[in-house]
DNA sequence: GTGCTTCGACTACGCTTGTAGTCAATAGGA
DNA sequence: TCCTATTGACTACAAGCGTAGTCGAAGCAC
């Protein structure tokens, strides 16, 4: 399941706070230009394409995300991955340090992420 | 510039060997099913987005790539990257590995990769 | 030299995406 | 009780995209 990327500006609003009716949805992206109309129209997509679940309460819907977050990423990660590198991690890493300098932080964090697979995978 | 997914692959072909006339291309993705149209349309928007450039040779002709695939895999690279994780490198990475497993020959590329990172930091 | 093949130019067409408008029902306030 | 504001449903519409067809020119086979 593909997520366009205005779909994920709302898909993000939820994952951060769920359930949420469509005027709170509109409210926190009060800072995107977009009209509600536009907002409404993309619930109703994602709603559609079974990434929201929602259910009625009252008069309106409270929509909740169905697909994770995490999920979703590995997903938009993998395929990327795929098509550019055909699956190989390291070079898009290696494109990752080159576009946007990695933080001593984030180096940090790669080794260890390094360690832990390497642990994963003698056991 | 944005190159679609299916202009990827003209591109791919393209950065394997240029240049090529529109039969070649065509010839090299004989079995993507696409009719040679199709081929051709999508050589022709990439030389008008100024992805290729097309010179004349004989009575028809040659493709070659003004963009490197270097410079696309970056870009594409970190735009999903922003998009997804906000420009973070790492938690990017934890997602491949975690999505395919890396091979220890990747892992071995990424702590290189690493060290070379810190060795340009501390220059 | 006349017809077939091949080339690029132009055109087509349905689907997706971004962005939004209209409309009927309904809840809530005057 | 009647008006208004809000809600979801449906509709719109242009640009981008995947996929391909038509057409006229030009080279090649014979």
């Amino acid at each position: 399941m593909r997520i366009t990327s205005a779909e994920l500006r709302v898909m993000d609003v939820l994952w951060e706070t769920a359930p949420l009716g469509a005027a709170e949805v509109v409210a926190a992206l009060k800072d995107s230009e977009w009209s509600d109309r536009t907002v409404k129209t993309l619930l109703a997509r994602l709603t559609d394409k079974g990434a929201l679940a929602a259910e009625p309460e009252g008069r309106r819907y409270l929509y909740r995300p169905l697909i994770a977050r995490e999920a979703h990423r590995k997903d938009a990660v993998s395929r990327l991955s795929e098509r550019l590198f055909g699956g190989r991690a390291a070079p898009m890493v290696a494109h990752l340090a080159d576009g946007q300098g990695l933080s001593e932080t984030d180096l940090d964090e790669l080794e260890a992420l390094v360690r832990t697979l390497r642990g994963e995978q003698d056991r």
